[in-house]
DNA sequence: GATATTTGACCTGC
DNA sequence: GCAGGTCAAATATC
């Protein structure tokens, strides 16, 4: 065992110890009673299960990439099902009519990809027909009308099927209740390298909308003042009587988003290890339904990092709750009283509406 | 012309 | 036999 793979197994060791331990902190939360303030703490702790897992399957992977092992079956993380093996032994032999047997072996194969469903909402303002983009390059192959179902299902297969063997499907299946619900069936992980091929790549037509969308000229003054009010926001932690809570999860410093017409803030496009994924809504007045937002990299007082800010929309409106790590500490819970928010008074956006 | 999507036909599993 | 999944020729788009 190489240093390499130590590595990564040390790293996989670590994202499924945080992932159950964010599950444990789901199940306590719901053995008490839940409070609606405390929705969107567990919207968070969901996501960071979801990301612990995610990256648990990419540095599977990874290291099935480098070992040049054909065929290991992923270990599915529990919100994953495995197709149940074939138990015929028959249609291994390998006694197949030449123009068959591919066919056969792909059918075989996909019988032991770990599949799993996520759901994406899409708002009919944004203008997207379909889900929004993932971060890969797919394309479709088909479409079905399903029975039962009012809207057919599609389904597509990694582009780089066949120059870098990637297996990966995806069926998309709009909710018959829900017209803006998709219900996403991932089918194996992508051994290919997309962001190698990002520039050669073929477009979908979400990415021609979301390509629209960041020439936009609003989007792009929309990012920058996302840049400005990372740098310019601040907590001032000095002499904060801080309430921490035990909370450790991987962030990443990367953030895009976009704004749509109606100017409402939107993530578009977040890092895996990035929590959130939904719409904040500290722009727009017209979405106060959430008070939500991640802010990777604002920088704390002193030597700490907000990762995320939520403003409580409880009995405690002036209270504010935080995601933050430091240098020396890993990322802890933080709550701290308004007063201790600072932004720059240079800064270019209503706060006022923000710290309503 | 290259690439993506559509859609009817075919294949597979239950 | 049926429903779901995939193929591949035709068509559309860039």
């Amino acid at each position: 065992m190489d240093c390499g793979f130590n590595w990564e197994y040390n790293s996989l060791i670590n994202e499924l110890i945080q992932g159950m331990e964010h599950t444990k902190q789901l199940r306590a939360y719901f053995s008490s009673t839940v409070s609606s303030d405390k929705i969107q703490e567990l919207h968070l702790h969901m996501q960071i299960i979801l990301s612990s897992f995610e990256n648990s399957l990419s540095i599977l992977k990874w290291t099935d990439s480098i070992t040049q092992t054909p065929q290991v079956v992923v270990a599915p993380p529990p919100s994953i099902s495995v197709d149940e093996i074939s138990p015929k032994t028959d249609d291994l032999n390998g006694n197949f009519k030449d123009n068959d047997q591919d066919l056969r072996y792909v059918s075989k194969k996909r019988k032991q990809l770990p599949t799993w469903t996520e759901q994406v909402r899409v708002s009919a303002e944004n203008g997207f027909e379909g889900p929004t983009d993932d971060g890969y390059s797919w394309r479709k192959y088909g479409q079905k009308d399903i029975l039962g179902a009012k809207y057919p299902r599609s389904y597509y297969r990694c582009t780089y099927r066949l120059m870098q063997n990637c297996w990966a499907t995806k069926q998309v299946q709009r909710s018959d209740d829900d017209p803006a619900l998709f219900e996403i069936t991932y089918k194996g992980s992508h051994t290919c390298n997309q962001a190698f091929n990002s520039a050669a790549q073929p477009t979908s037509p979400e990415k021609h909308e979301f390509k629209k969308q960041a020439n936009n000229p609003k989007i792009v003054q929309s990012n920058q003042m996302l840049a400005n009010l990372q740098a310019n926001l601040r907590v001032n932690t000095n002499d904060l009587n801080k309430k921490e809570t035990t909370c450790s999860f991987p962030f990443s410093p990367t953030f895009s988003g976009f704004v749509d017409e109606n100017l409402h803030f939107q993530v578009s496009q977040v890092d895996d290890n990035l929590v959130g994924g939904y719409s904040p809504s500290f722009v727009s007045p017209t979405t106060p339904e959430s008070s939500y937002f991640s802010l990777p990299s604002c920088q704390m007082n002193g030597s700490r990092r907000i990762h995320s800010l939520h403003h409580s929309e409880s009995d405690l409106p002036d209270l504010f709750s935080a995601n933050t790590s430091s240098t020396s500490s890993p990322i802890v819970g933080l709550e701290f009283p308004l007063e201790h928010v600072e932004l720059d008074p240079n800064f270019p956006f209503d706060n006022s509406e923000f710290f309503r």
